[in-house]
DNA sequence: CACAATTAAGTTGTGTGCAATTGAGTGGCG
DNA sequence: CGCCACTCAATTGCACACAACTTAATTGTG
C-alpha cells in the first residue's frame, strides 16, 4: 500500500535540495574568489551586466538580472560607496536612475578577467559541460517562469484570490 | 586583439547568471504552492528532513541540509512557534537540542503530498530528466565544495590559520 | 489644464545564508 | 581535581531576495 506520493516527496526532496544546494556551493566558490575584488556574488553580476553595457538604468538593470529595486537600490548604493559605480536621476525622466560604471569600476574589469577561469577550474566542468547546463537550467527557468505565472497561489486560473 | 579572457567573461555571466536564477524561480514557484501549507522554501526542506527521520539534533540537520544554525536556530524557532516543531535539549548531552515533529507536523505531510506533483507539473520536466539534471547538479556541488576547501581565500593552502 | 492611471525608485518588514563570536557543556590529560 | 581543547547551539552583523507600500514623475484622457 505503499502510494507513489512518499516517492514523489523524497524526489523532490533530492532535487530542490540540490538546486538549492548547487546554488549555495555556487555562491560560496565565488565568495572566497571575489573577496580579493571586495564584491559580493550578486554585486559581481550587477558588475558584469554593466561591464557590458557602460551604462543602464535600474529597471533595465533589474529586467537583465530579474530583481527587483527592492533588491538592487540599496546594492547599487553600495557599489557607489565603493566608488564602482555612479547613480543619477535621468534628466531626460526623472523616475529613472541611470547607473553608470566610474573609472575605477571599468579598471575592475581587467582584475576580474581571471574569476571565470578559476570558477571554471573550480567545478572540473569543461566549456562545453558548462553550456549544456546552461542550457538546462534555463529551460528550467523559462518553464517555472511560465508556471509562476500560470498558478499564482495554485488554484485554478480563475479564482480571484490576491 | 580580442583576448578569450571576454568570451570567458561572458561565458561566466551565463552560467552563473543561469544558476542563480533558475534558484530563485525554483524558489518562487515553491513560495505560490508551499503559501497554503504556510512554509517557506527553506521550512519546507527542514520538514522534508523531518519527515524522513522524525526526530534529529540540530546538527545532523545541518549536515543534511548544509546549513548551520545561524540558519537553522531562527528557522527552527520559526516553525516551533508555528507548532509543527518541538525543540528540546538532550538530557545525555545537554549541548544537543533535539528537534521533533509535533502531531500538527506530522498531519502537515499530508498536505504536502501533493506538491512535488505540483511542481514536476510547473517545470515540464518527466522524471528521468529531473533524475539527470539532479545527477549533474550533485557533481557539481561536490566539486565546488572540495575547491572550496582547497583554496579558502585563494592563497596557498598552508596557512596556519585555525 | 485637471485628474486618474501608470511607472520607476526607494523604503519597510520578514526570512534566509553565512562569517564571526559567545556561552554552555563535554572529554582528555596531567 | 584543574585546566584546556573541542563541540554544539545561539546570537550578532551584514547582505541579499521579495512582497507590500510610499513617493515622485509621466502619460493618457476629457
Amino acid at each position: 500500500m505503499n502510494t507513489p506520493d512518499d516517492d514523489w516527496l523524497r524526489l523532490d526532496q533530492q532535487i530542490c535540495f540540490s538546486l538549492h544546494a548547487a546554488s549555495r556551493a555556487f555562491n560560496g566558490v565565488y565568495r572566497g574568489i571575489l573577496k580579493d575584488l571586495g564584491l559580493t556574488y550578486p554585486q559581481y553580476l550587477v558588475m558584469l551586466v554593466l561591464w557590458e553595457h557602460d551604462e543602464l538604468p535600474v529597471k533595465k538593470l533589474g529586467e537583465h538580472l530579474r530583481l527587483d529595486s527592492g533588491t538592487l537600490s540599496p546594492l547599487l548604493k553600495r557599489l557607489e560607496a565603493a566608488g564602482l559605480v555612479r547613480r543619477e536621476r535621468s534628466a531626460r525622466d526623472e523616475r529613472s536612475v541611470e547607473v553608470r560604471l566610474t573609472e575605477e569600476g571599468v579598471a575592475l574589469r581587467r582584475r576580474a578577467l581571471q574569476v571565470p577561469r578559476r570558477i571554471a577550474a573550480s567545478t572540473g566542468f569543461d566549456t562545453d559541460e558548462i553550456r549544456t547546463l546552461r542550457a538546462r537550467l534555463d529551460e528550467l527557468t523559462t518553464a517555472l517562469d511560465a508556471a509562476a505565472l500560470a498558478e499564482p497561489t495554485g488554484g485554478a486560473p480563475g479564482d480571484g484570490r490576491s
